[in-house]
RNA sequence: GGAGAGGUGGCUGAGUGGUCGAAAGCGCUCCCCUGCUAAGGGAGUAUACCCUUAACAGGGUAUCGAGGGUUCGAAUCCCUCCCUCUCCGCCA
């Protein structure tokens, strides 16, 4: 969320910042700042009372120590009135105070001054390409690969658990494996460190990172014993340091985690989700940076470089997008979506979202650190997938798949891979 | 899963109804002292919010695992939950 001060303060930059995200209620400003209002008034004067009940409580312990017994009953008798009111003016400005936050949660973080305006996917900018899209007409898509030989199995993936859980086989498992570690090893190379953690997490942290309230369906739930399975690594990787205070030397703090992720992509269905290009489970080794306010947009650059050079390594031709003010989530500031080139599909497919969450993210989890003046400031958060694995498996199959059926091993995985051709098992 | 013990500041740890946001020690910061080092002396050292102020700063409120309750007054008493430790059971 952003910062209540800020709000107060720069009313109308917020507003342009949401018009330019697409946001249609701009009332929301205006009423959080009244409930605010409200909110400070009711503090005042329960702070007030407070403070006088306080001073009287003491007194009479004063005067009890002292046994002047019947000037303490007095006082007692003053007090218990002032009881009630206080307890009825709390009880407004606790919900004063829940409405003012719930208010300002529905507001979205701003755009940076960067990001081009836009209503849409047609406003985002290619900002980099690298390598030549493969438009040749005689590549297959991964999936009538896959299924033909049996590397990747669908169907008993439906009937062990459900449509979007595939099994992986054989030498495309160990693919997969190979994928996974090659790009923890890069980012470990790179200064990362490496995170396990846990795929389920509880409900402060799935609103720590603002699944909850705005994204619920995306995640199942285990409801009997209150755990979500993670839709992806960031939710447990950057609640690792909620409501902590860090030391300012110890940033900016980079950490790489490779999770499966589990996501219920409620109501999508049809062509575009065939094949690999969208499940229910799937693997992922997620970037997380915990940095200073002043680099983060510098260490978005950094993040996003990141995660375009395991594409380059790999072979597999690219674009970045810089997204659009529109096309941006709802706690982002500035993102790169990173779109490797499928050659079976003739289709971009997204394998990676970098993104700056400034201190939106951050707020919420109450994650901060020292400044240089000694003062706990919140962070800025970051985050970028490097990779997502199905779509950049896809992407391979497609692109080193030969005429005769089968699919080399990208150069810089054939060592750790241990041969150079995957062939029909 | 069963039985018991316990959760206090950066850390250790005292505190079982009143002047306790909290003793003491350690750590840390600044100052003094001492040719250097070590030792010693003094001061300071949580977080959030609100109010006042141009600012420096000052005042107030809340927070002793979390939430609720009793009371004029709760770290201290009661209830619920979470977590940790010990023993037993189970288990990769």
């Amino acid at each position: 969320m952003l910062d209540i001060q800020f709000v107060r303060e720069n009313s109308e930059t917020v507003k342009t910042g949401m018009k330019q995200k697409g946001e249609e209620d701009l009332s929301v400003v205006d009423r959080v700042l009244e409930v605010d209002q409200t909110w400070r008034d009711l503090v005042v004067q329960v702070d007030e009372l407070r403070a006088e009940s306080n001073t009287k409580a003491k007194q009479i312990g004063v005067l009890k120590g002292e046994g002047k017994h019947e000037e303490a009953d007095r006082i007692i008798r003053e007090t218990s009135k002032a009881k009630e009111e206080v307890k009825e003016l709390e009880k407004k400005m606790q919900s004063a105070k829940k409405e003012r936050d719930e208010l300002l949660l529905k507001i979205p973080n701003l755009p940076h001054e960067s990001v081009p305006v836009g209503s849409g996917e047609e406003d985002n900018k290619v900002v980099h390409s690298w390598g030549e899209p493969d438009r040749s007409d005689w590549r297959k898509p991964h999936w009538e690969l896959a299924e033909r030989t049996g590397w990747i199995d669908f169907d008993r993936g439906v009937k062990v658990a459900g449509a979007g859980f595939p099994f992986y086989r054989g030498d495309v498992a160990r693919l997969q494996r190979t994928l996974i570690n090659f790009f923890i090893d890069e980012a470990v190379g790179q200064g990362y460190e490496e995170l396990q953690s846990p795929f389920f997490v509880n409900e402060d942290s799935a609103r720590g990172t603002g699944q909850i309230p705005d994204k619920e369906d995306m995640m199942y739930e285990i409801a009997r014993d209150g755990f979500f399975p993670i839709p992806t690594a960031e939710v447990p990787v950057t609640n690792f340091h909620r409501d902590e205070i860090l030391p300012g030397q110890e940033l900016p703090l980079r950490y790489v985690a490779y999770t499966p992720c589990w996501r219920r992509e409620a109501g999508s269905h049809g062509k575009d989700v065939r094949g690999l290009n969208r499940l229910h489970q799937f693997d992922k080794v997620e970037l997380v940076k915990i940095v200073r306010p002043e680099d983060s947009y510098e260490e978005l650059e950094s993040l996003r470089r990141q995660a375009e050079v395991l594409l380059e390594k790999l072979g597999l031709p690219y674009r970045t997008l810089l997204m659009c003010t529109g096309d941006m989530g709802f706690t982002q500031s500035k993102k790169y979506d990173l779109e490797v080139w499928s050659p079976g599909q003739k289709r971009w497919l997204e394998v990676s979202s970098c993104s700056n969450f400034t201190d939106y993210q951050a707020r919420r989890l109450m994650l901060r650190y020292r400044n240089d003046d000694g003062k706990p400031e919140i962070a800025h958060t970051l985050n970028g997938s490097g990779l997502a694995l199905p779509r950049v498996m896809a992407a391979i199959l497609e692109a080193y798949q030969t005429e005769e059926g089968k699919v080399e091993v990208p150069e810089v995985l054939q060592e750790r891979m241990g041969k150079k051709l995957i062939a029909e098992s």
